[in-house]
DNA sequence: CGCGCGCTTGACTAACTTCAAAGATGGTGG
DNA sequence: CCACCATCTTTGAAGTTAGTCAAGCGCGCG
């Protein structure tokens, strides 16, 4: 059921796997709290109107956060991978979606336990603090991105931040599909790959595989973000 | 000094002066900290890379919260009106400017004042998480606009944001300039103006003025969003 | 081995931008 | 109080970027 799920929706398990601990502080105050859980390649974390009663951390995998709109219309806000939180809001029905890109385990934290104690332990009111902080600052880059950047420089600052999010594993690894990758930037899926195909032939990165890259000339990317 | 700096960036004071008591709870629990300040129209209120070292809450007028690219590029992030908090950030620094578009008036908290105290004071604390996820959950609609609608669609948005905000307020006031609309859109002025025209035309709204409109037909609006 | 799906590539189209100029609007100074 | 000037807004015409439509390739799974 879960496989044809992931079959249905064109993903696969890419065995995405990094090692969370550079992603987070050693002890977590969130750690008291969570409980294990997996989830298959494309099967649905959370989705839009369903009660925000949890936060979740990403141990392995990668999972994609989405909007869809009235015709289709598919956005990807945000990409999450090890040692990332994500499903935090301040509403109480999420205004998205969260899908498991490859196969995926997670760490579920229930809103009502943190909640309940955060008055009386500032160190864990501090962290979801921290961890709100950070989406909002990171939302507001992608506004940015999206707002400002043109094709070829909002796939360069993808690139680069990926790359620096994996910057141990060489060649750096694309748990997403190109269809992923053009749902992130506001772009097609065709525009995307010819992008890829541009930064190859002008010798910006390589590609062992479509699903894994290296950089060649960091600079030029960096150049190419548009800053 | 300050009228020269509104005058060389083309703002004016438009008298924005909205209540802000529907926007902001009975008691807030920043209120034990605040000082008062104005700016005049087109002053800055904080810049890019200057320390993030206090929280402002707008009294009256209205602020443009944006990012500048290498090559001047302007993308505006947020638009702050009477009642809405803006300067929280994870980071030590801002990561973009903040700007009066009018006469504004706002109230300044400093940050190390309000994080000394959070630990303490537990409503102070759950306050500035709400805030912060406010924002969050804000950038996030954002980041879908931005990244799946047209033209039509983020105007349509725009309007049916601004006069929900000041839904008492009949004609709506607009206290930024279509420049800044426009930049606040991911559009250019001439896109945006052309698409007031069209809305006029096709008499979904009706511009008393160009900094002030009243919204005709809801339905046909927001339609136009997309969702 | 064969099928399906993801990826790539090409040709054409559409939406928005760019460039240009004229019409409003408000603030300033005489 | 009026006239002038800057700039904001609107409108038109041409140009560019990315999207759409279409088809072939290749990897991975069954």
């Amino acid at each position: 059921m879960q496989i044809a799920n992931a079959s249905q929706t064109g993903d696969r398990n890419t065995g995405f796997n990094y090692s969370p601990i550079t992603a987070a502080p050693a002890r977590d105050p969130l750690d008291r709290f969570g409980a294990i859980k997996a989830y298959a390649a494309g099967q649905e974390i959370f989705g839009e109107m369903e009660p925000a009663d949890a936060y979740f951390k990403v141990l392995s995998g990668a999972v994609r956060i989405y909007s869809i709109l009235d015709d289709g219309r598919r956005q990807i806000v945000d990409f999450i991978l090890p040692g990332q939180i994500f499903g935090y809001t301040f509403a109480d029905e999420h205004s998205n979606s969260a899908e498991a890109i490859c196969d995926v385990s997670v760490v579920r934290y229930e809103r009502h336990e943190i909640d309940r104690n955060m008055d009386g332990h500032p160190e864990l009111s501090r962290r979801i603090l921290a961890i709100t902080s950070m989406g909002f600052d990171l939302a507001q880059k992608r506004v940015v991105t999206l707002g400002c950047k043109n094709a070829v420089e909002r796939l360069a600052s993808f690139l680069l931040m990926m790359a620096e999010y994996s910057a141990e594993d060489v060649p750096h690894a694309l748990p997403m599909s190109r269809h992923d990758i053009a749902d992130y930037l506001g772009l097609t899926t065709e525009t995307v790959s010819r992008l890829f195909t541009k930064f190859r032939r002008d010798e910006l990165i390589r590609l062992t595989d479509t699903r894994s890259f290296e950089i060649i000339d960091h600079n030029a990317l960096e150049y190419l973000t548009g800053r």
